[in-house]
DNA sequence: AGTTTCAGTAGGGTATTCCCCGATAAGGTC
DNA sequence: GACCTTATCGGGGAATACCCTACTGAAACT
C-alpha cells in the first residue's frame, strides 16, 4: 500500500527528461521576426517576478505579456490576454499553485507550464506534471536551467532537472531505494495545501477562507493528514506543518 | 493585566511604513555623482538575485557589488569588496542568515543590513534587529518598499512594516524598557518552562501532568504568555515556541 | 506596618477546535 | 459496472482555547 503513487507517472515523458538540447532559440517562430512568445508569470512575491521578468526579456524572442499573484487573479488576465507560456510558482498563498495549473490544463489546453518552486523539488515536480505541467525548476538551480526549460517546454517536451529524473526513473523500475521518502509526499494535492497553510501559522477558519472551503473541510484534511503522517494530534500536526515549512523539505 | 493588544490594531495604515521620509535619494552622496552605494544581496535563490539585481539597478544612485548564497561565501565577498549595505534573506541553506548579521555585525560594524524572508515577518523581523539589521522587508511587498526600505536604512534610520512596528511598540509599552531584550526575558519563570514545553510539542494536558499543576493552570500561561509575547492565537504561540527551542539549539 | 505588585495557582462560561464517524459526487482504474 | 481515490461537507460529544475573575504568598515600595 505504500507504494501505491508513482509507479506509473513516468512512461510518457522517461525518455524526453534529461534535456541535452542547448540550443536557447524558440523554433517555433523562427520563420517570423516581429512576434515574440508571449510568457506569464505567477508569483506571489513581487521581487521574484521581477528576477523572472529580467531573464526573460534578455531573450530577444521572448516577451512577459503578464503577471499574477493569485490563481484567480492569474485566470483572468489569462482570458484577457492568453499567453503562450505560464510560469507557475507553487506555493501562492491563496491555495496552491497545483490547482491553477489543473484550471489552466482543462480550459486553455494549448497553453504550456512550468512550474517553479523554492521546495524539494522532489515534492512538487511529479505533483505538477500529473497536473498539466511540462517542466519543474527550482528556485535554486541556475536562472540558464530556466530559460533552457522555458524552450525544452515551448516545444512541447519535459523538462526536469537530472535529479528528479532519475528519481523518478528508479520509481518507475520499482526499485525501492528512492521510495523510503517522507509520508508527505503520500499527501494529496489538496493535503498538502492545507499541510502547508498550516505550518504558515494559518488557523483552521482562515484556511478555509483562503481556499474557499468549510472549515469542516479543512478539518477534514487536517484529520486525513494526521493519519498519514502518523500524528497524535493537533499539537503534533502543527509542529510538523512549521518545521517542514521552515525548513522547506 | 494590561489589554497591551487591541487598543491600536485599528490604524491599520496598509503598506506604508514607519519610514515617511519619502525622498528616493540617497542623501550620502549627493556631492559626488561618479560613486554609486554598493549593494550586496544574499539569497540563495539565483532567480530571485535577479530580481534585487534589477530593482537595485535601476536607481541610478544604488549599485550591486556582489551577489552571496551562503554566510561563508558573503564573508568572504564583503572581505574582498565591502559593500555600503547588505540585503540578507534570513532563510539561507546553510543555516540560518541571522548567524550571518551576527557576524557582519560584528566583524563590519559600518555595514548597514536589511533582511528579507518569504515568511511571516512577525517570526524574524524582531529576530533580525536583534541581530544586527535595520529593516526588514518582506518579500510579498511591492517593489517600491524594498527601494524605499534600503534608503532609509542608508540613512541609518530603521525599517519595518506597519504592523511590525505595532507590535513592537506595544510590547515595550507593555513591560517597562526591554527594548534592547527579548520579548521572551519578559516571561517568568513558570511561564517559560510551559513555553519551552510548547515548543518541544506537548500539550496543554501533558504539561500540567509533567509539572504537577492543573490543565487550567497551563491554559493561565499560555494565556500570558500569549499576552506578553503579543501573539494572536494558539498557533502563532505554538510556532514562536518552536522556533525558539530550534534556535536555542 | 500597610500597600502595591506580581508570580503562581485555578475556576467559570462560552466559542472554537478536535476527532471519530458517515455521506455524496466526481474521476480514474481494473 | 465494480472499485478506489479524492474532494467536499456534515453530526455530535469531548477537549481546548479564550477571556475574565480571584485567591494566595512573597517581595517591594512608602
Amino acid at each position: 500500500m505504500s507504494d501505491s503513487q508513482g509507479i506509473e507517472r513516468s512512461n510518457d515523458f522517461a525518455s524526453s527528461c534529461i534535456s541535452s538540447g542547448i540550443d536557447f532559440r524558440n523554433q517555433h517562430m523562427s520563420q517570423v521576426n516581429q512576434q515574440k512568445t508571449k510568457v506569464m508569470i505567477v508569483d506571489d512575491h513581487p521581487i521574484v517576478r521581477e528576477g523572472y521578468s529580467r531573464l526573460i526579456e534578455h531573450q530577444d524572442d521572448l516577451q512577459v505579456c503578464g503577471e499574477a499573484d493569485s490563481k484567480v487573479d492569474a485566470i483572468r488576465k489569462i482570458m484577457e490576454n492568453p499567453p503562450d507560456l505560464i510560469i507557475v510558482d507553487i506555493s501562492l498563498k491563496d491555495g496552491s499553485g497545483l490547482e491553477l495549473i489543473k484550471d489552466v490544463k482543462a480550459q486553455f489546453s494549448q497553453i504550456k507550464m512550468l512550474t517553479v518552486s523554492m521546495h524539494d523539488e522532489t515534492l512538487f515536480a511529479e505533483r505538477s506534471l500529473r497536473a498539466g505541467a511540462l517542466g519543474y525548476v527550482n528556485k535554486q538551480q541556475a536562472p540558464e536551467q530556466l530559460i533552457k526549460a522555458i524552450y525544452q517546454v515551448l516545444k512541447g517536451k519535459v523538462y526536469l532537472s537530472a535529479a528528479v529524473t532519475e528519481r523518478m526513473i528508479c520509481r518507475s523500475i520499482g526499485s525501492d531505494n528512492y521510495s523510503d521518502q517522507s509520508p508527505i509526499e503520500s499527501l494529496s494535492d489538496r493535503e498538502l495545501e492545507v499541510f502547508e497553510q498550516i505550518g504558515e501559522g494559518e488557523t483552521t477558519r482562515s484556511i478555509a477562507q483562503k481556499l474557499n472551503l468549510s472549515s469542516k473541510t479543512v478539518e477534514t484534511y487536517r484529520e486525513n493528514i494526521k493519519h498519514k503522517l502518523n500524528l497524535e494530534n493537533a499539537t503534533a500536526l502543527t509542529r510538523h506543518a512549521i518545521q517542514w515549512v521552515l525548513e522547506k523539505k
